[in-house]
DNA sequence: ATGCAATATTGCCTAATAGGCAAAAATTAG
DNA sequence: CTAATTTTTGCCTATTAGGCAATATTGCAT
């Protein structure tokens, strides 16, 4: 009834779901030094051999599906309109990642990823890949504006990091505005020029010049 | 001769770098893989369990000192003139960093970071302490400008970013431009505007209302 | 429905990592 | 020179990491 996903699919994501849970819990509970694998696997229901088919090591896990949920940014960019300016894309794709604020789980998976230094090293690298992609998206995206090469590593980098500063800061504000609205406030606060456009350099200079030596 | 600095601060130094180094070397040579901490104790001269006062594992010893280099950021930021605009004090002490291109055992090192995803995680954390000192500096320095509380981190953030993804694409053109140069280029691309002065505002509304849902 | 092929789970095994603790060695201070 | 710090080291045990082969589960074609 379900779908059409194969049975053995939808198994290997619930085996997932459940090992990334079970870390979450337990990391939550009793801090990440008293985290074993075997724990995470008796828990998920698993032996402690699958969780490593699943994890390559306990931190990974906690960060869990996070990649996943960054990916949508990736789809949501591809559906922005291509008419649609890039910048402008971007902090509309950005917005549309939490129509809603997220729940729970993911809210104390971020918190602890905040807590922890060890595990902010594999949340990045699980941001290494939407970097990839959303690159990879945008160079796709922007092909018929000639944009330079580099521009598009460099717009995803920025992006990312406007992405990861208004996280922090909702996390911090308690969620005061809601997710969506700190990210859109980030994104349309730096503004992007590419260098057909010009849009940025038309720009900085009002910041700079008064204030500047 | 040498220094006010005592015997015993020079040689942990001198130990931390030795470890480093070895760790490159191998990590270089071999393959991150075929790394073992005992190798690097060997070659840098101090025992195994030596090796583990220094660093927590093998990776972090290969990102080395890079976050070292990374705090002379911080530094040179403080060193800007106080009257200049922020971002472009920014973008000075970034380009600062590099006023000649950086030698080969870092461009090794960055290599390789690029790499081994492993290795890109790790550096990720140690930039973490960076982007705290680099957003503690902001603070401080826009603290007369009554700057929002969320803004010193974003500046930050974005900063970090862009200096990464210059950093990359030098990498790729085999420094065809002066590092120095393309970070100034990545860094005058990007704008960021204050609320203060609505530098970007000016830019971003054309954006968000008409589109939005 | 049944059997074959593909894929996932598990146990077994060994090497390597991680880190507490106390003894020994080196450096600094008095 | 001696005492007080601080660093290095060895010893020890728990945990991690991952290759390999046996076993179980699922998917597909007949």
């Amino acid at each position: 009834m379900s779908s059409t996903i194969p049975l053995r699919e939808r198994k290997k994501i619930a085996t997932r779901a459940a090992l990334a849970n079970a870390a979450l819990d337990i990391a939550d509970k009793h801090g990440l030094a008293q985290l074993r694998i075997e724990d995470i696997a008796e828990r998920a229901g698993v032996s402690l051999r699958t969780f490593r088919n699943y994890f390559p090591n306990k931190e990974a896990a906690v960060v869990g599906l996070l990649a996943h949920n960054s990916d949508l940014l990736v789809e949501a960019l591809r559906e922005r309109p291509a008419e649609e300016g890039l910048w402008h894309a971007l902090a509309q794709a950005c917005a549309r990642l939490y129509p809603t604020d997220p729940d729970r789980a993911w809210v104390r998976r971020m918190r602890l990823l905040k807590a922890e230094p060890a595990l902010a090293a594999e949340k990045y690298r699980s941001d290494a890949g939407v970097l990839d992609a959303l690159s990879a998206e945008i160079a796709a995206r922007s092909e018929r504006l000639a944009l330079p090469e580099p521009y598009p590593q460099l717009a995803a980098e920025v992006t990312l990091s406007i992405v990861r500063a208004s996280i922090d800061h909702w996390l911090d504000t308690a969620g005061a505005p809601p997710l969506r609205e700190v990210v859109l406030k980030f994104m349309t606060r730096i503004s992007l020029g590419t260098p057909s456009t010009g849009a940025a350099r038309s720009d900085a200079p009002t910041i700079s010049k008064d204030k500047l030596s």
